[in-house]
DNA sequence: CAGCCTGTTTTTTAAA
DNA sequence: TTTAAAAAACAGGCTG
């Protein structure tokens, strides 16, 4: 309820950057002309602009536009933004010309995590948005922050992310795979995923009063509050344990989840050993290098693709993580996101801070944070009290390096769609065949992985099959890419038989050190300490021998293979140099770069390619 | 168990 | 007609 909602217009204060602070709150000059305006209820935002607004002239959509003029800049970009602001004469909202999608946007970009919780999205809006400020209180908050929940969850760009620890409420992050400009509503556009929605509600239901009547069969003889069985089916649509045969719901859609931590939100992604840089910059759905007929192209690829990349990819996206660019959008994805850093560290960060394109009222915003040097494996935090680098044991769907294969129905794992981004965006037409090439080459391995995973879970669920029956032969190991370590915790959680505590330390170090490919074999041998199936552990050496074996030829013949292609791709260049001396030599030079990235990009899949400049906007 | 928080969805309203 | 703000209903989980 929101007190009749007369709002005023905030007064414009002046800040450490002043500009953000002008830009906040609009165009208008900060004390001239700039009495509160009273609305009635009724009168809902955006305002009306003023006759003297002048339209931008780009194509670009407001988040851009965001970007720009909310980034503290130079003294000239200063100026520019506020010539443009004053073109832009006009206040579509009470706290400029941001919606709130906008404003989420930058909350989130803001942080170092690139993800805040909805109490830390809050919290942004009253530090940094002047209109906020004097309205964090519970009585003139309720209105503002219903409609922040709300634009979370009606934008695709915003994707909520399961918080690690439990109770805690899920991490908001920018959907690197939204489509720029449209801005997407997530709405259950037929009846079908109505009715999903209900028959889904009936069976958890149905199981809840099964499991309390200790009806034989469910094997939830441990319940946990994160596998409960009709979740954990949610965890693996795929799942032959699905009695329904998968649901399909519009991607857009997105499931009427329970609303808490434990509910089936999706699994972090982020990754404890990815040991990147923070590239300091925030995705911006415009800036990126991509022409449209790339983008074109790789959403064609991507669309006929993606349904296939469901479980495993091959090595770059062990060795890349979140790569640079996504397949669906073109939009640059985020590095693995630091922390979010409460705002009791913001005093060995302020300086940095003010550099932040985000911070929209100096030094208030308390997001940035430097990288640490010692750093918790989960949270690169220093500071990190959640006492992961000590831990062995962590939850592994805090520390999975995928994102779990559970949502191939909500928005897929930019992973998997990243993973032919190096090679597709600079794709000139002579890659054509090489992209043709390595979709088989991903197809086999897919169904390689996938089979490999079948073994595992047949195994694993089937006390009676030996462990030797694994057919190792078919499987080149560098190839392999299988999540053993989440696959079977939530496999184990289904019987809840097994409560599998695989140490983390392992599980990172081979995961970064394989250099063919992040497939763990030590996650296997693990297996071995696994108490249940103690009779294992001889034939798991034995296997871990034998792949270890096997990975070493293949890297072998990776080296082998990429010098062959360099020296293929040397040689065609040198041809293209001879017959096309009459070209352009500024064209040349870019179909040679982008031939030399194209060659990289498949070359160099077990090493995390590097930007080395950020995009032009940011300073 | 009430109250609060979080999350989803729908409806209304008005500007573009 | 589209878009966005505002409001509200509803549900599930957590906490005192």
């Amino acid at each position: 309820m929101m007190d009749g909602y007369a709002q005023e217009w905030p007064r414009l204060t002046h800040t450490d950057n002043g500009l953000a602070m002008d830009q906040l709150g609009g165009d208008l000059p900060l004390d001239v002309g700039f009495e509160p305006q009273t609305r009635a209820r009724s009168n809902t935002w955006p305002c009306p602009r003023p006759e003297n607004f002048v339209e931008p002239t780009d194509e670009l959509d407001s988040t851009k536009a965001s970007n720009q003029q909310l980034a503290p800049g130079d003294s000239q970009q200063a100026i520019q933004n506020a010539n443009a602001a004053k073109k832009n004469s006009s206040r579509r909202n009470a706290w400029g010309n941001l919606s709130y999608a906008d404003l989420i946007t930058h909350a989130i970009g803001s942080a170092t995590d690139k993800r805040l919780t909805l109490s830390q999205i809050y919290e942004w809006m009253v530090q940094n948005v002047p209109y906020f400020k004097d309205k964090g209180d519970s009585n003139s908050s309720a209105g503002w922050k219903n409609s922040i929940r709300h634009n979370l969850s009606l934008h695709n760009r915003f994707m909520r992310v399961q918080n690690e620890g439990t109770g805690k409420s899920s991490w908001w992050m920018l959907n690197p795979e939204a489509k720029p400009g449209k801005s997407v509503r997530r709405r259950a556009a037929s009846m079908e995923t109505s009715r999903y929605e209900k028959r889904r509600g009936r069976a958890k239901k149905r199981v809840e009063a099964l499991r309390q009547a200790g009806v034989v069969g469910l094997n939830d003889a441990t319940p946990s509050p994160s596998s409960s069985v009709s979740e954990g089916l949610d965890h693996f649509p795929e799942s032959p344990l699905h009695s329904g045969g998968g649901f399909q719901l519009s991607p857009d859609f997105r499931q009427r989840a329970s609303s808490n931590a434990s509910s089936c939100g999706r699994l972090s992604p982020i990754r404890a050993q990815d040991l990147e840089p923070d590239w300091g910059f925030p995705v911006d759905y415009q800036n990126t290098t991509m022409t449209q007929a790339h983008a074109q192209a790789l959403e064609e690829l991507t669309g006929t693709m993606a349904d296939e990349l469901t479980l495993c990819n091959q090595q770059q996206q062990g060795s890349y993580g979140w790569s640079r660019f996504s397949a669906a959008s073109g939009l640059p994805s985020q590095p693995p996101p630091p922390p979010y850093q409460p705002p009791q560290h913001q005093q060995a960060q302020q300086q940095q801070q003010q550099q932040s394109p985000y911070a929209l009222n100096g030094p208030a915003s308390g997001y940035n944070t430097l990288q640490p040097q010692s750093q918790c494996l989960l949270h690169r935090s220093l500071n990190c009290s959640c006492m992961h680098n000590a831990r062995d044991g962590l939850s592994p769907n805090s520390v999975t390096t995928t994102m779990s294969p559970a949502y191939p129905n909500s928005e897929p794992s930019s992973d998997s769609l990243n993973t032919y981004s190096n090679v597709v965006l600079d794709g000139p037409a002579d890659t054509a065949a090489l992209m043709v090439q390595q979709q088989q080459q991903q197809q086999q391995q897919q169904q390689l992985s996938a089979s490999l995973e079948g073994q595992c879970l047949e195994v694993l669920n089937n006390e009676a099959q030996p462990i030797d029956e694994f057919n190792l032969e078919n499987f080149p190991v560098g190839n392999l890419e299988c999540n053993v370590e989440e696959l079977l915790q939530q496999e184990m959680s289904y019987g809840g038989l097994l409560d599998i505590n695989i140490p983390l330390a392992t599980v990172n170090t081979n995961l970064v050190n394989s250099s063919s490919g992040p497939l763990s074999i030590s996650n296997i041998s693990n297996l071995s300490n696994i108490s249940s199936n103690s009779g294992s552990s001889l034939s798991l050496n034995q296997l871990q021998a034998q792949l270890q074996q096997q990975q070493q030829q293949q890297q072998a013949q990776q080296q082998q293979q990429a010098q062959q292609q360099q020296q293929q791709h040397q040689q065609h260049q040198q041809q293209l140099l001879l017959n096309n001396n009459n070209n352009s030599s500024s064209s040349l030079e870019l179909a040679t770069q982008t031939a030399t990235t194209n060659l990289n990009a498949r070359v160099q899949y077990s090493q995390p390619s590097v930007v080395t400049s950020p995009p032009s906007w940011v300073h």
